[in-house]
This record gives structure tokens, C-alpha cells and sequence, in this order.
DNA sequence: GATGAATGAGCTTTCATTCAT
DNA sequence: AATGAATGAAAGCTCATTCAT
């Protein structure tokens, strides 16, 4: 008789723990024994749950991709004003930076991995997803305005990330939903 | 005497092809016989150049901390007009895609070892030269503008690196002149 | 569960092979390969039974500790004479010349080792337990006698050990005995 | 024109040298390089006065046996009584106990390379120059003491170089004066 | 399902030695 | 004579992965 494991909550919670190493240290630099030792399970069970290292990443990043994002939304739902709106983005992005600088450090990796991974089309629904959530918030669908809302909070999180507190959050947001706020109000007359 | 050689050439040799792989493949992801056979050497010789390889990692980051800015100052030389300046940083950084792609991944290596590196003013010095170089094109000294484009420039690039051509760099870019420009009118007046 | 084996007795006959190879060639001169495959291993499963080289000889030497010197005890029950007892530990060094002159080797390494190895301790205790023995063969508790005893048959192995077989064990031995006895006889009377 | 350097003064400054770092450290662990560094030479002088390391090592006996044993005979002259001159031999050593604790070690060391080093002949003229030290000491040739003694002595460095000051020089040594000078005695008689 | 013992390729680094200068 | 740059084999050790239990 088998034991009863849930098979999928085994591997979700050795994918958590991934999550946290692979952010810090990187993929190359996690050995599969500290994921084995950080789960609390053998490396035996590692490879029955997961074909190799690389699978574990590609699941990973799969995780990433079906994540809800729904928790999101509800900060937003009522917000009929842009300034509103964009200031609930920024602190949204705000009560989740150190989550969000990980997911950087982990895309640089990913993206690395691309030739060996094949999965440009998990990266693509990545940028998708980023994408449809920053539409939802700032409400409109100016690709240009999208792009370059994207790039500006993938930036900022970089920058805090690599320079740390020295800059400014709250101070490059503001500044962020004034232009925004100024181009949204010119772009709708 | 021993054989003639420019010791600090060599160094700078090798750096520049581990800049290369570094960037390309991850700091962990490369071995040091790769090294050795990309600039050429045997693996004794870069160990007679370089402690270990960590200290070529700390080696390069110091090269790119050295590195003139100053290729950037021509193009910008009598340009007075706002627009004309934005512009010209825009064409400047999008000229050299590449190479700031490769600068972005190296950073994200060069955070995940500030603790055993102990670089934590490199980064820093490398943060301070970005802004300068920055401030040059905008010829503003408003540090949250400053922050601001930062952000974006390195968002930009992230996101040209992750999700490829599918973002449009004109497109975005022009999105943040715009902005920008608006935001310098109201500023002066 | 795991490949069932006898993790002790895996190690033991690992120190085994290594004793040999230590003694005869010297710590430095043995490489891990070699080891592995005199212990007919992989060098990976040598380091799942010890954290690192210098962990075998240490462990060598704690081995050398613990191994029971009660076989030497036999061979003196029942033997009130004196002379009759050093003749007997003379030839109980005889019977293990190669042994101790292994041993004799080793403790050379081990004591080059003890900055690195922080093994003083064993040290000590080896010679304590050197020193019991002989307390034991020669019936006395005299410290001179016994550290005297000691000297010389350190010494009579480290001789036949350098200059072979041209130094009589006999009658070098004999020497010992008479000069002893003669000792002991004028000490109890 | 050739530098003018004193050949034979330059080699026996290096081995002067390697005497000390092979002794503390053993001939495996001692680098060339460490070699030429504590000679204050580069590496490849040091390969223009030695063939290899292996050559270093067996000019290094060489001297061991050349060096003279004169200064020890000053310090008998004259002196006939028996105990007069052990005492003299005992105190002998005790000044040069470091410098024979090195050459103690040096000797395993030789002893381990004699396969490869070819150098039997010089290690048992070795054995010569201690055994017709010891003799004219004791003034004695009956072989049986000699070999004794020197088992003796060499022992006993042995055991102060493994296991320090524990052991007192003074009292084991007046152990052996005391039991030779009876043999000594009786003999004579 | 789960374990960890076993593997050997490959890692970073050091080594003795050579040789152009 | 003297240097130290250059070499590549071999060192100690770690790794992802397999498999008997």
C-alpha cells in the first residue's frame, strides 16, 4: 500500500522552498542537497517528485505564471479616479517589493536558462500576465503607456534592489503618477 | 628577466572575456577552464593573473566602475532643447542595447555575492556613475527625476532583454520623452 | 530506506587501507584517488563517510586510540619474573615490528599536522596509553624507568625502521633487558 | 660576461633553507615556491642550481652527512672518567635537541623516498656518522651498546618532539647514565 | 513512497617544471 | 645568471543523478 501524499502540495511546498534559494543565491549556486535539506526530504524524494534540477525550475516557473493575481484586483475595484488608481498600484508594488525584487533576481536566471529550458513561451506569459495587471491598474490600453509603466516598476524594483533604500521609493512613485496622471488627463480630452 | 609581458593588458584581456560569458551564461555557470580557453590561457596562467575567480568577478565589476562615460558626453555637446537631449540619451542607450543588457545580468550576479565579496561600495559607486551620466543628458539635477529615469532606462532594459522586440523600444521611449519633456516645461516655468 | 550498510565498519575499512598507504608513502604523498581505490570506492563515497582528508587521518589516529592493547596482556599473566616479563615485551615488539614501525611513521605525520588538525590531545593520549603498556610489561611504576623504556624502544624501531636489519633486534634488546633487570634488582632491594 | 655568484655558497643557502620547511612541514608539503620565496630567489634560479625538487632533497642529505661532527669532540677532550663523558654526551644533545628533532623528521622523510630517490647508501652513512658519534662518546665498541645508545637517544627525541616537555629530558637521561655507567663498570672489570 | 549510499564527471585550485627574455 | 610568465597534469572536493533497500 502506498502512503497517502498529496502529490501536487508535495511539490508546491518544495517549490516554495526553491523559490526562496534560487532568488538569493541563484539556480547554479543552490546544490540539490540544500533543496533536499531546506524541504526537509531526502534527495530520493526530490528526484520522485521532480524529474531533475532544471524540471524543478521550469515548474517554478510555471508556478509563477499560475499564480493568482487576483489579490490584486480587489485594492483597485471602486477606484474610479486615475490618481487613485495608480497610487493603489504603487503601494501594492510597495507592500511587495522583497517578493518582487526575488521574481527579478529569478527572471534574469530564467531568461539565462532559455536555450536549455525551451520556455520563451513561459517567459512571454509572464510578460503577458505583468502586463494585463498593470492595464487593470492604471485602466487603459495604450500599449505604449503599458510598456512604459512596466518598465518603470521593473526598474524601480531593480534599482532598489541593486542600490537599496538610498532610493527613494515613495519619491519615484510620486513622481511616476504625476507624469502619468498628467498624460492620462491630456490622453482622454 | 622573464618573458615580456603587459601585465595590466593581459588582466584586461581576460576581463573582457569574461564579461562576455559572465553575462551571458552566470558566474556560477562558467568554469574557469572555460575562462582559460575563451581568452586563450591555461588555467595555471589566469590563476597567475587573478587570485581565484572570484577575484576576477570583483576585478571586472571594478573595470566597469572604471570605465569612461565620457563616449556619452559628445553626442549631447550643444544640444540646448530638451527634446533634443532626451533624445539623444534615448538613441545613445539604444545603441548600446547589448551592452547594457549584459551590464543589467552582471549586476544581479554581482548583488547575489555582496556578502562574500564584500562590494557593497562598488555597487554603490556603480549606482552613483548611472545617475551622473543621467543627469548629464535630462540637465536636471532633480534627484527623483534622476531616480525616475534610472528606473526606467534599467526597466527598459529588462524588459528588452525578457520579453525581446516584442516591446518596442521607440515606442516606450518616446512615451518617456514625452512625459519627461512635459514634466520640464512645467518644471522651468 | 537507503542501500543498507554498516556505516562503522565502512569507515573502518577505509582507516584500514589508509594506514597502510599513510605509513608507507606519507599523508602528502597519498591522493584521495589513490584511496578511494585501494578501499575500492568512488571518491564520492569516501567523502559521504568523512568530511575531508585531513578527517581520515584524524580519524586514523583516534582509531589508533581506541585499538585494544589487552593482546599484549596475555603474554605477561602468569609471569612474576622480571626478566621473564621484558623478554616478553621484547618479543611482543618483535612480533609487531612492521606494525609499529607503521605506526612510528605516522606519528611523524600526525605531529606536522598539529596546528592544522588540533590533535594535541590524541597526542597525548597515545602516549599515555605507550606508556601504560610498558608500566604494565616491566612491573613498575618508576616514571624515569618507564619514559626511559619508552625512548628506547621508540628508538630501537625507528633505528631498525631508517638502517634496516643491520642493527641486531636481539642483541640490542638483550642489552635493554640486562641493564633493566639490574636496575630493578637494586631498586627493590 | 656571467655574474660572478659563488655556486657551492649559493646551494647551501637554499638547502639551509629547505632543511627548515622540510622538517617542520614535511618534503610533499613544502612547495617550489614557498622554497624559492623563504630563499629570497626566484623559481627559476632555483632550478639553475637544482636538477628538480627531488635533487634539493638528496643534496640536502648529502650535507647532513657531510657536516661536521667535530664541534661534539671538543667537549670530551680530556674527559676520562666515564660518567663524565655520557653527562658530556647527554648535555651534548640536549643543546641541539631542536636541531635533532628536525633532522629526526627529515630522516622519516628520506627513509619514505628511498625507492624512488635511490639513497640507501647515504642513509646508512648516516647511520655511521651517529653510531661513531655515540662511540667516541661512550668510549666504548662494543656494538650491542652503541646500537643501544643510539636507540636510546633517538628515541628519546622521539618522544620529546611527539609529546613535548612532559617528558623530562634530565631525569630520563640520568636513567641511562646511571645504567650504562654500571654496564660500564662491570664490564671493565 | 522514501531513503541516503554510491557514483564518476567535473569543479576550482595548486603543483613542479620549462623557457623566452 | 636570473627572472617570473606560462603550462597542463593532477590535486582535493562537490555535483546531479541513480538505485538497492
Amino acid at each position: 500500500m502506498p502512503k497517502i501524499v498529496n502529490h501536487k502540495e508535495m511539490r508546491e511546498g518544495i517549490l516554495m522552498v526553491c523559490f526562496e534559494l534560487f532568488a538569493r543565491r541563484g539556480y547554479e549556486a543552490v546544490s540539490v542537497k540544500e533543496i533536499a535539506k531546506a524541504a526537509n526530504v531526502s534527495t530520493g524524494t526530490l528526484y520522485h517528485y521532480f524529474k531533475n534540477k532544471q524540471a524543478i525550475f521550469h515548474a517554478l516557473a510555471e508556478m509563477a505564471v499560475d499564480l493568482d493575481i487576483n489579490d490584486a484586483k480587489e485594492s483597485i475595484s471602486g477606484l474610479s479616479n486615475n490618481r487613485d488608481r495608480l497610487e493603489a498600484y504603487v503601494s501594492f508594488v510597495k507592500s511587495r517589493e522583497e517578493f518582487m525584487i526575488a521574481e527579478m533576481l529569478l527572471i534574469t536566471d530564467f531568461y539565462r536558462q532559455k536555450d536549455v529550458l525551451d520556455n520563451s513561451e513561459l517567459i512571454a506569459k509572464i510578460g503577458q500576465k505583468m502586463k494585463t495587471q498593470i492595464a487593470g491598474f492604471i485602466n487603459s490600453d495604450n500599449p505604449a503607456l503599458i510598456d512604459f509603466s512596466l518598465s518603470f516598476f521593473m526598474g524601480l524594483i531593480m534599482q532598489r534592489m541593486v542600490f537599496g533604500h538610498e532610493t527613494s521609493f515613495d519619491k519615484v512613485s510620486e513622481m511616476y503618477i504625476n507624469l502619468v496622471e498628467l498624460y492620462l488627463e491630456n490622453d482622454e480630452s
